[in-house]
DNA sequence: AGCACGCCGACT
DNA sequence: GTCGGCGTGCTC
C-alpha cells in the first residue's frame, strides 16, 4: 500500500461538448494537466472516432467512470476558466427551462472564435511503394500530395470533382498510400500592430545628440530619428518613447520607406515591438460625459432606482421619443460606478444605429459592442475583455446574454416587447428577455424593461405588481405627438382615386414632402415585389416546389423567391399551366411601392431598406447615414424602419395595408399590429416646432384598434386585449410550448402528431392540448409540420414537472419504431 | 451535430 | 457480383 502522500489521484472532468447530446461526457486529465486544470476552462477531446474539438471543463473529480474507459483529454487551453461559474449556473438553467441539451446552449453561447474545429487531412506514407494498386482517381490524389505535402478532403473533392470522396480515401488508407491526421486550428487571431521606438540606451540627452552626430554621413537615417523626435520628445518624456510609433503610419506619413526603418533596427537605434490592439478604435470615445436630464427624465429616474430597490424587475413605459436612453445612461452611470457590471440588450436591428454611438461618447473604452455583425475575432475580444475587466458594461444583442460576466448589477432590456429576443430556429429557443431576468437574480442584480409599447406579459406583470412601473407620458423637449389620419383605400377605390397601392391622399401629402424637402418614410411590412403570381386565365398561382407558400415575385432579381427556404427560379413568360401570355403580379412588397414612386415621382430620391438591401455589413448603416444626410427623399421599408430611427426632417409617414398587419391569424395580433404600428407612427415629427402626420391606409378605417393606435391609448388596447387572453387561456395566463411534428411524409407526420398529442392529453387533459395541427405554411423544405400547443396555467401547474412529462412523451414518439425517423421540436414560451 | 455501420437498388 | 444511396445508432 503506498500512503496517502505517494498516491496520486487520478482525475476526471465531466465535460459540455458543444454538440447536440444530451449528457456531460467524462474525460480522463492526464496527471501533468491536473495541476492546471480548472473548471471554466476549454480542453480539446478526441469525440467518436475521427472528431477533434472543443469543450468546457464543467466539473473535476476524482471518480472513475464504471460502465467505460474514459479517453485521455488531449490538450488544455486555457490557464484561466473562459466560462464563468455564473455562467455554467446559468447555461444549465437554460438548458433545463428550454428543455434542450446543455452543449446546445454552449454552442450559441460561445464565438465561433473560440471554438476549436478539427479538419482532416491526409498525407503520403512514407513507406509507400505499390503505386500499381493504385486505381486511376487514386493515382491523381497520390500525384497532387506529392507535389503539395498534405491535402484538406475540400481539397481532395475539389481535385476531383466529387461529392463523396471517403471510400476512396478509405481505400488510400487501406492500401497504406496515405496517413489521416488532424489539424487543430485556433480560429481567433488578435489583431497585432508593429510599433517602434528609440532603444533605452539613447534616451538621455547626451547619448542622443552623440547618436544624431554620429549619423552626419548618412543623412536619411539623421532624418528619420529628428522626425521620429518631433513626435516623441524622447528626454522630456521618456514614457511616451516607451508607447512608440506605428511603423506603418509613421512611414506613410513621412514618406519613410519599411526598408529604411529597417536598418535603423537593425542597427539598434530603434526596436521593433508588436501590441494588440482593440478591433473598437474606430468609433469615436467619450469619457462619461455629461448629459442633463430633463425634469421627467430626472423623475423616471428616481422612480426606477426607488422601485428597484424593492423590485427585482421594473417596466419603464414611456411613449416614443419621451427620451428614455438618457435615463438608461443615468442608471449605467450609477451602476458602473458602484463597481458592478452592466449589460444593455437591444434588438437586432436597432443596434446598428446611433445609441451605439451615443453610448460610446458617453462610456467611451469601458463598453464593448457585441453583435451579429461582428466578426468572430471581435467577438473573442469583447469576450475576454469582460474576463479581464476591460469591459465594465456591455451593449448587445440577444446573445450577449451569454457572456462571461461574474458581477452583473444591472442588465436593461429595450423594445422588450420585440420578438427577435426570442430564437426560432436551432436551439436553445431562448427569450433573452426572460434570461435576463433569471441571470439578474442570479448575480443579485437588477433588470430594467423598457418599451413605447410594451409586452402584454410584461405589462400584467407590472400591474399586477410583480414588476415596478414607471410611466413617461411626455415627448422629450416637448416635441408634440403626431397627428393621424386615416384613409379609407375602400371608398378611395370606388370612386377611383386610387393610383395603384397609393391613395390620392397619400399621392398629395408626397408631393407636398418633396416640395418643401421634408422626409417621408413608407412602411409595407412586406418584401420583394409582389407576394405571388398568377394566371388571369386558369389561375394559377406561383409556388415553391419545397414549402406551402407561394413564391415572391423580385423584380431587380428577375426571380421568384420562397422567404421560406430560400428556392428561387425563374419567372415564367406564360403560364405554366394553361400556356397564357396573362401572368400578372398580385399584391404588393417594397420593391413594388419603389417602382411605383420612380414612376410618379422621378425627380424623388427613393431609397429601399429591408432584408435584400441590408445583408451586406454596412448597407444598414449606409442607408441611414444617407438619410441622415438628407440624400434620401423617400425610404420605403419593412419593420427595419420602425427602429432607431430617430430623424428631425422626418415630417411623415405612411403606412400601406394595415388590415393585413392587424388581422393576421394569431392570437398576439391585436398586440403586434399596436406595437408595429404605434412604432413606425413614432417616427415621424420629431421636432418641437412642427407636428408629423402619420397617414394610415386601410379598407375600414373605423376598427377600435386603429382608433387606439391614433389616440395611442395603449392602456385601452391593453385592457381589452387581457381580458380576450384569460377567456381563451393564452398567455400571461398561461405558458405556451408548441411541440411539432415534422416528417417528409404528410400521413406519418400528422399520425405521430396524432399518437404524441393522445399521450400528452392521458395526462394534461384535453383542455390544455390544442391540435395537432398543420401551421399556417403547412410544409417547409419539403418537410410535413402539425403543431401542438401545449397550454399551462401559470398558478394550478408545476411547469418544471409537465414540461419533464411532455419531454418524456416526446423521446416516447421518437424511439417509437413503428413511427420512424419524425423530428420533433419544442418550443418553450413560443412566439 | 457528425460519423460509422449496415442494408437494399443500378451499374462498371 | 460491387458502388453508393441514406436510415439508425453512438459518441466518454
Amino acid at each position: 500500500m503506498t500512503s496517502f502522500f505517494e498516491e496520486e489521484t487520478t482525475l476526471f472532468a465531466d465535460l459540455i461538448l458543444p454538440v447536440p447530446v444530451p449528457a456531460l461526457f467524462t474525460y480522463r486529465v492526464p496527471r501533468e494537466m491536473s495541476e492546471l486544470i480548472k473548471v471554466g476552462a476549454r480542453v480539446i477531446v478526441q469525440f467518436g472516432q475521427k472528431r477533434v474539438i472543443t469543450a468546457v471543463v464543467a466539473r473535476i473529480h476524482p471518480n472513475p467512470p464504471v460502465k467505460y474507459q474514459a479517453k485521455y483529454i488531449l490538450e488544455l487551453l486555457d490557464d484561466q476558466p473562459i466560462v464563468t461559474a455564473k455562467q455554467l449556473e446559468l447555461f444549465n438553467w437554460v438548458a433545463e427551462y428550454y428543455l434542450c441539451n446543455i452543449g446546445e446552449v454552449l454552442n450559441v453561447a460561445l464565438p465561433a472564435g473560440l471554438k476549436i474545429t478539427s479538419q482532416s487531412r491526409i498525407q503520403l506514407n512514407p513507406e509507400f511503394e505499390y503505386e500499381d494498386l493504385l486505381t486511376d482517381q487514386e493515382r491523381i490524389v497520390i500525384e497532387e500530395i506529392k507535389r503539395h505535402q498534405t491535402l484538406s478532403y475540400e481539397e481532395v473533392e475539389r481535385l476531383l470533382q466529387k461529392s463523396n470522396i471517403t471510400s476512396i480515401i478509405k481505400s488510400l488508407v487501406g492500401k497504406r498510400a496515405v496517413i489521416l491526421y488532424e489539424e487543430v486550428k485556433e480560429r481567433y487571431k488578435p489583431k497585432v500592430v508593429k510599433k517602434i521606438r528609440l532603444t533605452a540606451s539613447y534616451i538621455t540627452q547626451e547619448a542622443l545628440s552623440k547618436l544624431a552626430a554620429s549619423l552626419e554621413k548618412t543623412q536619411k537615417q539623421q532624418d528619420i530619428l529628428l522626425k521620429y523626435l518631433s513626435y516623441i520628445p524622447v528626454y522630456n518624456n521618456p514614457e511616451l518613447n516607451q508607447k512608440g510609433l506605428d511603423k506603418a503610419i509613421f512611414a506613410v506619413d513621412e514618406g519613410i520607406s519599411d526598408a529604411s526603418l529597417n536598418t535603423l533596427i537593425k542597427k539598434g537605434i530603434f526596436e521593433q515591438f508588436e501590441i494588440f490592439v482593440s478591433r473598437f478604435e474606430d468609433i469615436p470615445a467619450g469619457n462619461m460625459a455629461n448629459i442633463t436630464l430633463s425634469e421627467s427624465q430626472k423623475e423616471a429616474s428616481r422612480q426606477i432606482q426607488d422601485l428597484l430597490a424593492e423590485k427585482e424587475v421594473v417596466l419603464l413605459h414611456g411613449i416614443t421619443g419621451s427620451g428614455k436612453t438618457e435615463v438608461y445612461i443615468e442608471l449605467i452611470k450609477q451602476v458602473l460606478g458602484s463597481g458592478s457590471q452592466v449589460l444593455f440588450l437591444l434588438p437586432e436591428i436597432a443596434l446598428t444605429t446611433q445609441i451605439v454611438i451615443r453610448l460610446r461618447k458617453v462610456f467611451g473604452d469601458v463598453m464593448g459592442i457585441y453583435h451579429s455583425k461582428f466578426s468572430d475575432n471581435e467577438r473573442v475580444e469583447v469576450w475576454k475583455g469582460i474576463l479581464d475587466g476591460k469591459f465594465q458594461f456591455v451593449v448587445g444583442v440577444r446573445s450577449a446574454i451569454f457572456l462571461p460576466f461574474d458581477n452583473l448589477g444591472l442588465i436593461i432590456v429595450d423594445e422588450e416587447h420585440e420578438t427577435s429576443y426570442k430564437q426560432h430556429d436551432p436551439a436553445p429557443r431562448y427569450n433573452a428577455r426572460d434570461v435576463a431576468v433569471i441571470m439578474s437574480y442570479m448575480h443579485k442584480g437588477k433588470t430594467l424593461l423598457g418599451s413605447a409599447t410594451p409586452s402584454l406579459e410584461s405589462y400584467y406583470h407590472a400591474k399586477s405588481g410583480r414588476y415596478g412601473l414607471v410611466e413617461m407620458k411626455e415627448r422629450f423637449g416637448n416635441a408634440a405627438l403626431p397627428t393621424f389620419e386615416l384613409i379609407d383605400t375602400k371608398k378611395e377605390k370606388k370612386q377611383k382615386q386610387m393610383k395603384n397601392e397609393f391613395s390620392s391622399v397619400l399621392i398629395q401629402h408626397l408631393k407636398h414632402n418633396l416640395n418643401h424637402k421634408e422626409q417621408t418614410i413608407l412602411f409595407q411590412n412586406r418584401r420583394g415585389y409582389s407576394p405571388y403570381l398568377q394566371c388571369e386565365e386558369c389561375s394559377w398561382i406561383s409556388e415553391c416546389p419545397n414549402c406551402d407558400v407561394s413564391l415572391t415575385y423580385h423584380m431587380k432579381v428577375k426571380e421568384l423567391r420562397c422567404h421560406y427556404c430560400g428556392h428561387k427560379e425563374e419567372v415564367p413568360r406564360t403560364c405554366p399551366n394553361c400556356g397564357s401570355p396573362k401572368v400578372k403580379t398580385m399584391g404588393f412588397g417594397t420593391e413594388k411601392i419603389e417602382d411605383e414612386l420612380h414612376l410618379m415621382f422621378p425627380e424623388a430620391r427613393v431609397q429601399r431598406m429591408d432584408l435584400d438591401t441590408t445583408r451586406a455589413k454596412n448597407a444598414y448603416q449606409q442607408i441611414i447615414q444617407e438619410f441622415e444626410e438628407g440624400g434620401i427623399d423617400i425610404l420605403v421599408g419593412t419593420q427595419m424602419v420602425s427602429k432607431g430611427l430617430d430623424f428631425d426632417n422626418v415630417s411623415m409617414v405612411g403606412i400601406f395595408d394595415a388590415d393585413r398587419i392587424i388581422h393576421f391569424p394569431e392570437f398576439r395580433a391585436s398586440e403586434r399590429a399596436f406595437q408595429m404600428l404605434t412604432q413606425v407612427s413614432g417616427r415621424a415629427g420629431r421636432r418641437a416646432d412642427k407636428p408629423g402626420i402619420v397617414l394610415i391606409q386601410t379598407a375600414n378605417p373605423s376598427q377600435k384598434l386603429l382608433e387606439r393606435i391614433v389616440t395611442n391609448d395603449y392602456e385601452g388596447m391593453y385592457e381589452s386585449e387581457i381580458v380576450e387572453r384569460e377567456k381563451f387561456s393564452y398567455p400571461p395566463f398561461t405558458r405556451l410550448i408548441k411541440v411539432t411534428v415534422k416528417h417528409p411524409d404528410e400521413a406519418t407526420s400528422e399520425r405521430a402528431a396524432k399518437i404524441l398529442a393522445e399521450k400528452l392529453t392521458s395526462n394534461l387533459g384535453a383542455s390544455r392540448i390544442l391540435g395537432p395541427q398543420p401551421p399556417l405554411v403547412e410544409r417547409v423544405r419539403n418537410q410535413f409540420l402539425f403543431d401542438i400547443l401545449i397550454k399551462l396555467e401559470r398558478e394550478k401547474i408545476n411547469f418544471k414537472a409537465a414540461k419533464s412529462f411532455i419531454q418524456e412523451k416526446v423521446i416516447d414518439t421518437l424511439t417509437d419504431k413503428t413511427l420512424k425517423s419524425i423530428q420533433v421540436v419544442i418550443d418553450v414560451d413560443c412566439f
